[in-house]
DNA sequence: ACACAAACGAGAGCAGCGCTCTTGCCAAGG
DNA sequence: CCTTGGCAAGAGCGCTGCTCTCGTTTGTGT
């Protein structure tokens, strides 16, 4: 892809990835909204316009931004998920990926603020972001579904069956991406699938975004237990066990 | 409280209630972080510097506004509990408070996002605002409190119970502030509701941030019907019902 | 009724922001 | 060798939050 390594190409991707961890370092302390360019230039100790050889706006960088921290978080996911060897042991990779996923975010408030934090007042996220924004709940699904595969049911079959008639939502989400492995599913458990998946990851989605934007500070004293409370709740409330 | 109404006070009134308003419109179009404090001055015919003397800060106004945005979100949902006569229909009582709070969220995006959005960077919300924070969450805990003394039980008794000996979070919460109504319960069931209702909350929160952010738009189509779906399906999982 | 103090609106000014444009330098390729 | 193009630097535009000063208006105590 780059036979040519000239010197300048090197230079370039060096500098590329200097702004971008420095943009990232500011992104925690700051917030995505205050991100400066011109901070990020004086980190790198450039003059503010020399950065725009390298980005054409600050939005791109944003969008820059956006993509690593989806790949990373989507990465973490998956090689959690990945990472349980007995893969019918759904609960365990339940938890190894809810523990994940908030290990990431915990770890990177500042990238957790640009994804899921207000979205920046002018700036619109490319489409090239929404593939990799849905890797998390993929994993869930892909979790939810071999559970369901292996005979896990909710304990009960509750009321709210009342209401799939008439309403269809996350139904456009799974005929759109081909995001089921596991085909073992009949017509009616599939859609069920996905609706509990995107609820579980919702919600660890308001966990976390209560405990990094600082709306637990006087409920919970402990937020990595929390989640893991959380996590087995709705293991169980799904059926889900080892 | 002020019997002197003198000309000056009421200017000082309706021209502070005239930047308020400009700042909520402001709010719903440039979002939280990009609040300016100058533009309110034009929208209200001002200098900028003018409107320092209402409010000694931008920060001092976004307290206002959050102050204001969570009293209205709190009372939306305590009035919409209160307006289910059966106050033993604790289902009813249930979804009506999910759909008072989505409807002023929606109605209201701008606020939404000062009150649960990214944090202000250099701005901390001062202590009068925790307790009107917490509002929302008293209302479900209100209710499941409510169910639980009617005789109300999850439909299993999950695993999950091993890890409540080694944490308790979302105790102080309950101990910090005296937020129940219902002494009917005993001492282990206290906390359980509790938990149950801090983590309805945080689920509730999850669906109203993806929507309004725009984290769903590829994967659900009714927001409006997914939240329902999501209120019913968390009752079930409470062993809420009529 | 008068005077003093407080509150008020307007304006200038400071430092910082995103972004654009121009200028001059230096490496890469024909 | 010499032209093309990437590159850093600087000036400049309009915007921001905030501070200070100035002259005026309003409320109040004597």
């Amino acid at each position: 892809m780059s036979p040519a390594r000239t010197a300048r190409a090197l230079a370039r991707e060096t500098i590329t990835r200097e702004i971008l961890d420095s943009a990232r370092a500011r992104l925690g302390t700051d917030g995505a909204a205050a991100l400066s360019l011109r901070a990020v230039a004086r980190d790198v100790e450039m003059v503010s316009s020399a950065v725009y050889r390298y980005f054409p706006s600050r939005d791109a960088l944003l969008t820059a931004l956006l993509i690593e921290a989806y790949g990373e978080l989507g990465h973490a996911a998956e090689s959690a998920d990945a990472g349980v060897t007995d893969r019918s042991d759904t609960a365990a990779r339940w938890l190894a990926t809810f523990r994940a996923v908030r290990r990431w975010c915990v770890a990177h408030p500042g990238e957790f603020g640009l994804l899921y934090g207000t979205p920046v007042p002018g700036y619109a996220a490319p489409r090239d972001t929404v593939d990799p924004a849905t890797r998390v709940v993929r994993v869930l699904v892909r979790i939810v579904g071999d559970a369901y595969a292996a005979g896990a049911r909710p304990p009960v079959v509750p009321a709210a069956a009342a209401t799939t008639g008439t309403v269809a939502p996350a139904l456009a989400f799974i005929a759109e991406h081909g995001l089921m492995a596991e085909p073992d599913l009949s017509d009616d458990e599939l859609p069920e699938v996905v609706r509990r998946a995107l609820m579980a990851w919702t919600a660890l989605f308001g966990v976390l975004s209560f405990e990094l934007f600082g709306h637990l500070v006087g409920s919970v004293t402990d937020p990595e237990a929390w989640l893991d409370q959380v996590a087995l709740r709705l293991a169980a409330d799904l059926g889900i066990q080892a």
